[in-house]
DNA sequence: ACTTTAACTGGATTACATCA
DNA sequence: CTGATGTAATCCAGTTAAAG
């Protein structure tokens, strides 16, 4: 047998196994005439007293459900092809299994959607602590610049000896001496800075993410 | 009461057929 | 051949309601 024949009987197996259980839940059509081309009537609007006779919603069941799953799986797209042949291999109708890739599609890009906001939070989080390490890092290097310039002006009033204080010597942490050449230094890495210093209310660690999907 | 999900609706788009 | 028009199929976003 090769692979086309085990996977019609396959197919065929599947539809005996459905089928009843089919005509038991959706009310068969009456005008099935299979030798007309396909028909091409738009869907009547179901609404109403007929429609709530009629149509009840009805759970998929777990094998119809992995099928189509593996399918999805394969290609989201579902071309009317294949969505005929799905359609019989499970016993449905063409309808319901259109119906259930839509909302199958839906249900991916929400989780899509959701996964890239998360990301995209986690993301901001971490700019945000950058940030505020920055913005503390340049006030930290400013507050040195004034010292340095301090300094320096102070010097310089010794050197021309008008200066109250032109013999004594600098405090070792207002030397120049004391800038990091780097301009890292301490603060390179210090995580809790950033949380003490919060420049115009802009560094909010972990302040709540407004959630689209709530 | 809440969540999940099958089924529905309306609007937009596309493909195809028909006709002037 | 070409543009206008109509129809059917399909998609998506949003909604409804059955069922667990």
């Amino acid at each position: 047998m090769n692979q086309q024949e085990s996977e019609e009987r396959e197919a065929v197996q599947i539809c005996e196994l459905y089928t009843p259980l089919y005509i038991q839940m959706v009310p068969q059509q009456q005008d099935n005439n299979l030798g007309e081309a396909k028909r091409r009537r738009r869907r009547k609007k179901n609404r109403g007293s007929e429609a709530d006779a009629v149509a009840k919603k009805r759970k998929l069941t777990a094998a119809q459900v992995h099928l189509l799953e593996t399918n999805f799986g394969s290609e989201h797209k579902l071309e009317s092809e294949r969505k005929d042949r799905l359609a019989s291999e499970l016993g449905l109708d063409p309808r319901q299994v259109a119906v259930w890739f839509q909302n199958r599609r839906a249900r991916w890009k929400n989780k899509k959607l959701e996964e890239e906001y998360s990301s995209l939070k986690k993301l901001h989080e971490s700019v945000v602590v950058e940030k505020c390490r920055l913005e503390t890092q340049i006030l930290k290097l400013k507050e040195q610049l004034s010292e340095a310039e301090k300094e320096k002006e102070r010097l310089i009033m010794g050197e021309r000896g008008d200066g109250p204080l032109s013999s004594s010597s600098p405090s070792p942490s207002m030397s120049m001496d004391a800038v990091d050449p780097t301009g890292l230094g301490e603060f390179g890495a210090s995580f809790e800075d950033v949380f003490y210093y919060m420049p115009e209310n802009s560094c909010i660690y972990g302040m709540e993410w407004p959630n689209p999907y709530i």
